[in-house]
DNA sequence: TGTAATTGATTAGGCATCTAAGAATTTACA
DNA sequence: TGTAAATTCTTAGATGCCTAATCAATTACA
């Protein structure tokens, strides 16, 4: 047995981790590896078709509507621009979408699929809801919804106490 | 207000995204984003002691138990042994570990805290049991429960099939 | 209407993580 | 017991993400 992590034999040690003993403080943790076993997951698969976790990301936005300015992506995928940036410059170098300025602002720069990265969508999508469905086998729908809530709270919760301590002299 | 991810105007943007449009495949995106938020609440924190967020993993473990070897300290934080490495000899450089061979093995190599290292420990702490305690904020110890079984099972599911796609011929 | 503030794109640089590959050491076993 | 295999550490190089700072264009308003 290897040495790699996601190797059946490091899985053993990660779960065992997890099973054994899970202090209060450490949900942190445990929403962080099942953040690396869904990335790890898609990005093997993405892999076949030359596309990039990074890029899978826009291209899902895209798919959705394209024409987009950098700065709308950036804010539709959560991302800070020069992320964006980065991303959108290797992808148009790969083909999959063609920045264009437009005539009636000279500071924008907008986004197009490429025939090209529209057609990679019937082959990735189905990448992403075979991972999902396997991810949440033998989970009830109720615990996902109640996962869903508890997440969107985690999120919601730390995004206001951001907010309220840009404000105050940052104590805590 | 400023264009920072983590400005309550963008945060407006992130939740409307979440509370708007939730469809099935995307519960994966929403783990990210709590990592996301996770990770950057503590690692305002960290810095203010000047210890990085990669760091704070090694500390926690160090913290238990010192002395492990750096493939052991890789196990256990779940991160393969290049991150480890590199993150172990910035922290010997910033004085927080102490790198030895010991008679037995000229091959291993052992990893021990300084009083400086160990010292951090106080610090840090709390920082990690009040943004847990503010992430969690208005959720049940149940719906926290719930959560915790899911993404378990989701991290359980994932390297099982990891492993088991191993021996097929990467077809799905 | 001219200057200041804001916005969007970009550049520069850093951290955390990975994979792949190499080197040194240890272990297994023919 | 000598060679092959495995293990551990290390190096090299890539990706994805960030913050800070710069530049150009646009907008606001005194």
């Amino acid at each position: 047995m290897s040495n790699r992590q996601g190797s059946s034999g490091d899985n053993q040690v990660l779960l065992r981790r997890w099973r054994d003993a899970v202090p209060n403080d450490r949900l942190a943790h445990l929403i962080k590896d099942a953040t690396r076993g869904l990335s790890r997951a898609m990005q093997t698969r993405l892999a076949r078709y030359n596309v990039s976790f990074g890029h899978w990301v826009f291209l899902r936005i895209l798919w959705e509507k394209d024409g987009l300015t950098q700065r709308e992506l950036s804010e539709e995928a959560g991302l800070m621009e020069p992320t964006t940036f980065s991303a959108l410059t290797t992808m148009e170098k790969l083909g999959y979408i063609e920045r264009r300025k437009l005539p009636h602002s000279r500071k924008n720069v907008y986004v197009f699929l490429t025939n090209e990265g529209r057609a990679l969508k019937e082959k990735l999508v189905p990448f992403a809801e075979y991972i999902n469905q396997i991810a949440v086998a033998n989970v009830t729908p109720a615990e996902v919804a109640t996962t869903r809530k508890v997440l969107l709270a985690i999120i919601e919760n730390l995004a206001r106490e951001e907010s309220e301590a840009a404000g105050r002299s940052e104590e805590v």
